[in-house]
DNA sequence: CTGAGTAATTGACTTAACTCAAAGATTAGT
DNA sequence: ACTAATCTTTGAGTTAAGTCAATTACTCAG
């Protein structure tokens, strides 16, 4: 299996001492200034912020952490895409999260104790990300106690998104959690159909609903002959969600 | 399945309105002065949190709130053992967490937006919890911020240990899956052996685990028979960690 | 202490999902 | 555009886990 071998020997470059570019554009960061844990903070704190931060390029499969390394940083996702994963002592490597650009990760370790990051995380394709010092932030935080409250609710939603991944792995049957995986993953509610597109490759999303990669292709095969998704590469289109949750019982 | 009608059938008592009563004495407070959401509160604050409470004893299997409902409380354990579970729309019943005594459930509540509860909660057995008004702890928060680092470090560890449990979720066999709960359940870590409580009923552990309480039942037994686990009752004990991580691969 | 009701175990059987293998398709990098 | 690598699909055979059913063991209220 390739991906066995993924944080260990495919990556040469140190971790987290990759180049980092003269902070002097301001691609990507319109998204930073509009997320809910900077959005409040006066432009003054905000430059600053970002001063004591480095923007770093990964190139795709680049390791970003390690799992259980000191946590002095968190991030932000200027372009690309990257993914969280864990390996266990048999080097088996299980998919937990995908993050895309405007989206923050590792945020949890501002307040972690002791700060070790909980899994990998390795760019899926090139990609761009804000590595912002933890301890300026909580300075910050520190200095200014009003910004706490956007951290918090920051945090909570964090906490139910985590809870209801939980659930859908507490579905017993394959298919079934693939079918809430795609739910979840329809941007209008289940009223209405829509496009989805994986945001991660099918092995990947296969990894982190715990199945095999075989069982997730054979599953939207079946989908797809009963008229439920019509598959276009990574992008699923679902006309009846409805139907697609009476099927998962 | 007697569990299908729980939240439905079995209890006919309204939600949250059960007795309460007078707020006269400090058993099981201590707890709460020591919990990390609470031991930084100045002793006027916590006194004034306390009066806007209520004490509410949940019987055997009682019901205290239904996913969905807009959440104005958030819980503390005084005594006795509660239950976090989702049902899905086949009223399969999936449970997610227990909550023991001195614990805190719900109050990601305090700043969800929109207040709803993200799953039912009942007794396990009967049960003292301490129902604390979102609108308060607020309100708390806002008058003195120095208290929001608290909440955010609990928070911080609540995020964590939800991804925790989500990485246990995506091992892909029965077996491993309750080898590696158990070895969480290890008070000392994985290095010395020990005794371990299941927090749940078997049957219960076994729908957490995804899995079928059959598939629990022989899975322990076969650990027994290696001698790899003690059972007793609900008690189980581990005198090897290590040999049983070594024999989950 | 006792009995009703629930929970846990065990056996026999069935099915869903995994494994291995090989062929196609897609993607990334030159 | 081309090639190499990786991902995806499909098939065939095997195994793990689910289902159904029956028995035994607990638990708790009276």
């Amino acid at each position: 299996m390739a991906l066995m071998q993924s944080a260990d020997t495919r990556y040469s470059k140190p971790v987290l001492v990759a180049v980092n570019k003269p902070f002097d554009d301001e691609d990507g960061l319109q998204a930073l200034r509009s997320h809910p844990l900077f959005r409040n903070l006066r432009p003054r704190d905000l430059e600053n912020l970002i001063q004591q931060s480095r923007r770093l390029r990964l190139g795709h499969h680049q390791l970003l952490y390690r799992q259980d390394m000191p946590a002095h940083h968190f991030f932000f996702v200027i372009s690309g895409r990257l993914r969280l994963y864990r390996l266990d002592s048999s080097g088996i490597d299980r998919t937990l999260d995908s993050i895309a650009p405007g989206d923050c990760f590792a945020e949890v370790m501002i307040y972690a104790d002791p700060p070790r990051y909980a899994c990998y995380a390795e760019a899926l394709k090139s990609s761009e990300v804000l590595m912002i010092p933890v301890k300026a932030y909580r300075e910050l935080l520190d200095q200014h106690p009003e910004y706490a409250q956007a951290a918090l609710s920051h945090y909570a939603k964090r906490a139910v998104t985590r809870f209801h991944d939980l659930e859908i792995m507490t579905v017993q049957n394959a298919r079934d959690r693939l079918i809430r995986y795609l739910i979840d993953l329809l941007p209008n509610g289940t009223e209405q159909g829509g496009e989805v597109e994986l945001p991660l490759p099918k092995c990947l999303v296969a990894s982190r609903l715990a199945m095999q990669p075989e069982t997730f292709s054979r599953i939207l095969a079946d989908l797809k002959s009963n008229g439920l998704v019509r598959v276009n590469r990574s992008k699923l289109f679902i006309s009846d969600p409805q139907r697609l949750i009476e099927i998962s019982q």
